[in-house]
DNA sequence: ATAGGGTTAG
C-alpha cells in the first residue's frame, strides 16, 4: 500500500492505533505528506490524548492555529482523566472564548472534573447548561451527572431543596460582564466564575440548539415548587436517571454504586433485582458495587449469593469483585473463605493484596499478615498508603518493634508520613511496644488530626498510666473542634480507670450520655465499674453493672470479679462469678480469679474445687508467658522455664536480686499463690514467674536503658509488682511491663500506677 | 460515563 493510502486508513479507524510508536510513526506521516493541516493534526492529537499522553496532545494542541472543535475535546478529556481538574474547566473556558459550542462529548469529562474537585455547585451550573443545550439526553453525559450527584450530593447532605436543583441554582446565576482573557492560572474560584459568566451567554441563547421543547416536559420535573410531591425530595441521581430517555449497564451501575455508598442498600438491591426487567445482566461493576455492603451489614448469607451468581456467570476471577469478596468474607469474619477467593484470582494487584493483608489483620491473623505482606512486596507489588496502615496494626497487637521500626523506616522512604491513617496506627504502635515519647512524636508531626489520631494518643497514654495527659489531650481535642466518639470516651474512661479517678469518670460517661448524645456500649460500662471495683467500691460497682441498659457480657463481670479478688472479698466474687458463669458458662478467666480469690482468703479447698469444675469442663488455661526483645531478637519466657539458653546465668541473677531486694526490706507475698504448700516453695514459686525471668535476662544482657518486658495472660500479681518496684531501685534503671490491662513504669522504687490495685 | 482495599477499642 501506498504510504498515502495506510495514512488514510489510520486516520479513518484512529482507535486501531494503541501504542506510542505507532502514533509517532502516523504523526511524521502526516507532517511528511499533508504539513500542518489542522483535520489531520486533531485526528493524531485524539489518538495521543486516548492514550492520555498529554505532553505530545499539548505539543500538538499548540501549533493549531483555530483548534476545531476535536482538537478541543480531545485535550478536555486528556485532561481530566489524568486528573487536571482545572486545566481541564479552563480549557473548557478558552473554548467558548475561542466561539466553539459544547457538545456531548465535552460535557462528561467537564462533569467528571467538577466530581474530582467536589464542587458540586459548579456542576449544578453545567448541568444547568446541558439542559439548556438539550445535552441531557445523551446518555454519557447523563451517567456523568449521575455519577457526580451519588459523589457530591451525600457530602453536602442536600437532598433535593437548594442544592439539588440544577434549574434553581441556574435560574439564580449572576449575570456578569464576559471575562475569559488571561484565565491559564485561574484559582477554582476564577474558573468557577468565569464558567458562570460562560453560562450567561448561551443563556442569552444564541445556540442554534437552544430549544423550548427540549426545556418543556422533561426538565420541568426539576423545577422546585412545581414539584410534585415526592419528586420534590428526589435526588440529583434520581432526577437524572428518571428523565434519561435510554439507560444503559452503566447508568444502571452508577445508580445502583450511589445507592450503596449512601448506605441506601435496600435501594441498591431492589435496582439489582429490577436490571433483569430492563433486560440488562448484573456485570462485575455491579457486584462489586453491592458487596461494601453486605460487608457492612456483616451478611455473609446475602454476600455468598452474590458470591454463586458470581461464579455461575464467570464473574467471580475478576479483580474488583475478588477484591469485594475477599474484604465482604472478612468483615464477617470467614477469613479461610477470603483466603480462598484470594488464591483463585488469576493475578493479585495492590488492591486485592491489601484486601486479604487487611482481612488477616482484622481477625487477628497477625502472622499471617505479615507474611503476605512480605509475599506482596516480593511479587513487586508495591505498599501503598493503604497497605501500610493495614498492616502497622499487626505489629501493634505482636508488640514488635523491631518489624514496626522497619515498616516506619519503608513508610518514611514512600513518603507516606503524612498519612494521618498511618500516623494513627504508628502512633498506637510505639506505645503498645512501651515507647510513648515516640508515640508523641509521632503525634506532634500530624498537621490536621482527625478523631482516630486524639483517641490513638489518648489511649496510648491511658495504657501509660498518665492520665492526666490523657484528660489534658482530650480537652484540647474537644477545644479544637473535633468531637470525640465513642472510641474516644473508651479511651478517656480507661485513663480514669488507670488512675482511680473515680468522680472524673462519673462525669465524663454522663457528659458522653448527655452533651454527645452517645449511648454508653458494654466497654464503658466495663471502665467505670472497673474504676469503682479497683476503690473497692465493689457494691456500688454491682449495682452499676445490674442496672446496665444493655445486658452485661461475661468480660463486664469479669472487671469486678478482678477487683473482687484484689479486696480479697470472696462473697461478692461468689455472686459475680455465679452472673460471668450465667451469660459465659466456659470463661477461663473467671474461674481463675474465683479460684485466686479463695487462695487469698486460704480457703483451698475451695479453690481446688473450682480448679477441678475447670478440668471437668476440659478449660485450660493458656500459660502465661512474657518476652522481651534484646537486639532485635525476641526471647520468650513461661514461669519455670529452664529452656533458655542462658537459663543458669538468669537464676543467678535472680538469686542475688532477691538477696539485696530482702536486704531492702522486700517482704513476698503469697497470697496468690493458689497452692496450699511450703511458704519457702511457693517464694521460689513467685521468683520463677515468667516476667522474672524475662526482665532479669534483659538486666544481664543490656548495660544501661530501660528493660522492656511484655506479657501475655498475665495481669502482674500483687507480689511481682512489688518485687520489680526493689529491682529498679537496686540496677537503678527503668523497667517497663506491658500485661492484659496496661503499661508499669517502675524506677527508683516507685510505680507509676502507684501501689498495686 | 460506572466498581474493589485502610487508622483508634477493658
Amino acid at each position: 500500500m501506498a504510504p498515502s493510502k495506510i495514512l488514510k486508513t489510520l486516520l479513518q479507524n484512529p482507535s486501531s492505533i494503541s501504542s506510542k510508536s505507532q502514533a509517532k510513526q502516523l504523526h511524521a506521516q502526516i507532517i511528511k505528506h499533508k504539513g500542518l493541516n489542522p483535520y489531520y493534526l486533531s485526528t493524531l492529537l485524539s489518538v495521543y490524548s486516548n492514550l492520555n499522553f498529554l505532553p505530545e496532545s499539548i505539543n500538538i494542541f499548540n501549533t493549531l492555529q483555530s483548534p476545531p472543535i476535536l482538537a478541543w475535546k480531545s485535550i478536555i478529556r486528556c485532561y481530566t482523566s489524568l486528573g487536571f481538574c482545572i486545566e481541564c474547566l479552563n480549557c473548557f473556558n478558552q473554548m467558548r472564548v475561542s466561539g466553539l459550542y459544547p457538545d456531548h462529548n465535552v460535557f462528561p469529562s467537564v462533569v467528571k472534573s467538577c466530581t474530582l474537585l467536589k464542587n458540586l455547585k459548579l456542576a449544578e451550573s453545567f448541568h444547568a447548561c446541558i439542559i439548556r443545550l438539550g445535552l441531557d439526553i445523551d446518555i454519557y453525559t447523563g451517567n456523568a451527572l449521575m455519577n457526580m450527584y451519588s459523589k457530591l450530593e451525600s457530602v453536602s447532605g442536600d437532598f433535593g431543596g437548594k442544592g439539588g436543583h440544577s434549574l434553581h441554582v441556574f435560574d439564580k446565576m449572576p449575570q456578569r460582564k464576559l471575562n475569559f482573557r488571561g484565565s491559564d492560572n485561574l484559582s477554582s474560584t476564577n474558573v468557577k466564575d468565569n464558567v458562570v459568566d460562560e453560562f450567561d451567554k448561551m443563556v442569552v441563547g444564541f445556540h442554534p440548539k437552544f430549544n423550548l421543547d427540549v426545556m418543556g416536559g422533561s426538565s420541568s420535573e426539576y423545577c422546585p415548587g412545581k414539584g410534585r410531591g415526592p419528586s420534590f425530595r428526589k435526588s440529583g441521581v434520581q432526577k437524572v436517571f428518571e428523565i434519561m430517555p435510554v439507560r444503559d449497564l452503566v447508568s444502571w451501575n452508577t445508580v445502583i454504586s450511589g445507592n450503596a455508598q449512601n448506605g441506601m442498600f435496600e435501594d441498591a438491591l431492589a435496582m439489582l433485582r429490577d436490571m433483569g426487567k430492563a433486560n440488562l445482566k448484573p456485570d462485575t461493576f455491579s457486584l462489586s458495587s453491592v458487596l461494601p455492603m453486605f460487608a457492612e451489614l456483616v451478611d455473609v448469607h446475602r454476600g455468598r449469593e452474590i458470591h454463586g451468581y458470581a461464579i455461575r456467570n464467570g464473574l467471580d476471577t475478576d479483580l474488583h469483585v475478588g477484591s469485594g469478596l475477599i474484604d465482604m468474607y472478612s468483615k464477617c469474619n470467614q477469613i479461610e473463605n477470603a483466603y480462598r477467593v484470594f488464591i483463585l484470582l488469576p493475578f493479585h494487584d495492590s488492591i486485592s493484596w491489601n484486601s486479604i493483608i487487611a482481612g488477616c489483620v482484622q481477625n487477628g491473623h497477625f502472622d499471617e499478615g505479615l507474611k503476605l505482606f512480605r509475599k506482596m512486596v516480593m511479587a513487586k507489588v508495591k505498599p501503598g498508603s493503604v497497605s501500610f496502615s493495614s498492616i502497622v496494626p499487626a505489629c501493634a497487637h505482636l508488640t514488635t518493634l523491631r518489624l514496626g521500626k522497619q515498616l516506619h523506616g519503608y513508610i518514611m522512604r514512600c513518603g507516606f508520613e503524612e498519612n494521618v491513617l498511618i500516623a494513627s496506627s504508628l502512633v498506637d504502635m510505639y506505645a503498645k511496644c512501651g515507647y510513648i515519647k515516640l508515640a508523641r512524636c509521632i503525634f506532634n508531626q500530624i498537621k490536621l488530626h482527625d478523631t482516630v489520631s486524639w483517641t490513638a494518643m489518648i489511649m496510648s497514654y491511658a495504657l501509660h498510666g498518665h492520665a492526666h495527659d490523657a484528660i489534658c489531650l482530650f480537652k484540647q481535642m474537644e477545644v479544637e473542634g473535633v468531637k470525640p466518639n465513642s472510641v474516644a470516651f473508651i479511651a478517656l474512661l480507661t485513663a480514669c480507670s488507670h488512675a482511680g479517678l473515680v468522680d472524673e469518670s462519673w462525669n465524663y460517661f454522663s457528659s458522653m450520655i448527655h452533651d454527645y448524645g452517645l449511648s454508653p456500649q458494654l466497654e464503658h460500662y466495663a471502665a467505670v465499674a472497673d474504676l469503682l471495683g479497683r476503690a473497692g467500691r465493689l457494691n456500688e460497682a454491682y449495682d452499676f453493672i445490674s442496672k446496665m441498659s444493655s445486658s452485661p457480657s461475661g468480660s463486664v463481670w469479669s472487671t469486678l470479679l478482678s477487683a473482687c479478688r484484689v479486696h480479697k472479698n470472696v462473697d461478692m466474687a461468689e455472686k459475680v462469678a455465679a452472673e460471668v458463669f450465667r451469660v459465659d458458662p466456659s470463661n477461663i478467666g473467671a474461674y481463675v480469679l474465683l479460684s485466686n480469690t479463695y487462695c487469698a482468703a486460704k480457703r483451698w479447698k475451695e479453690a481446688a474445687n473450682v480448679r477441678k469444675t475447670m478440668k471437668n469442663k476440659g478449660l485450660l488455661k493458656e500459660a502465661a508467658c512474657s518476652w522481651i526483645e534484646v537486639k532485635n531478637r525476641l526471647h520468650g519466657f513461661v514461669a519455670g522455664d529452664k529452656s533458655h539458653p542462658c537459663y543458669e546465668r538468669i537464676n543467678k541473677a535472680l538469686d542475688e536480686l532477691l538477696e539485696k531486694m530482702e536486704r531492702e526490706g522486700y517482704v513476698p507475698d503469697t497470697s496468690e499463690v493458689f497452692h496450699d504448700i511450703d511458704e519457702e516453695l511457693k517464694k521460689s514459686l513467685l521468683f520463677n514467674h515468667s516476667e522474672r525471668l524475662a526482665i532479669a535476662f534483659g538486666i544481664i544482657s543490656t548495660p544501661e536503658g530501660a528493660t522492656i518486658c511484655i506479657t501475655k495472660n498475665i495481669r502482674v500479681c500483687t507480689d511481682c509488682h512489688t518485687a520489680i518496684k526493689f529491682i529498679s531501685k537496686i540496677v537503678k534503671r527503668e523497667i517497663i511491663v506491658r500485661d492484659n490491662s496496661r503499661f508499669h513504669h517502675f524506677k527508683d522504687g516507685i510505680c507509676s500506677c502507684g501501689d498495686y490495685w
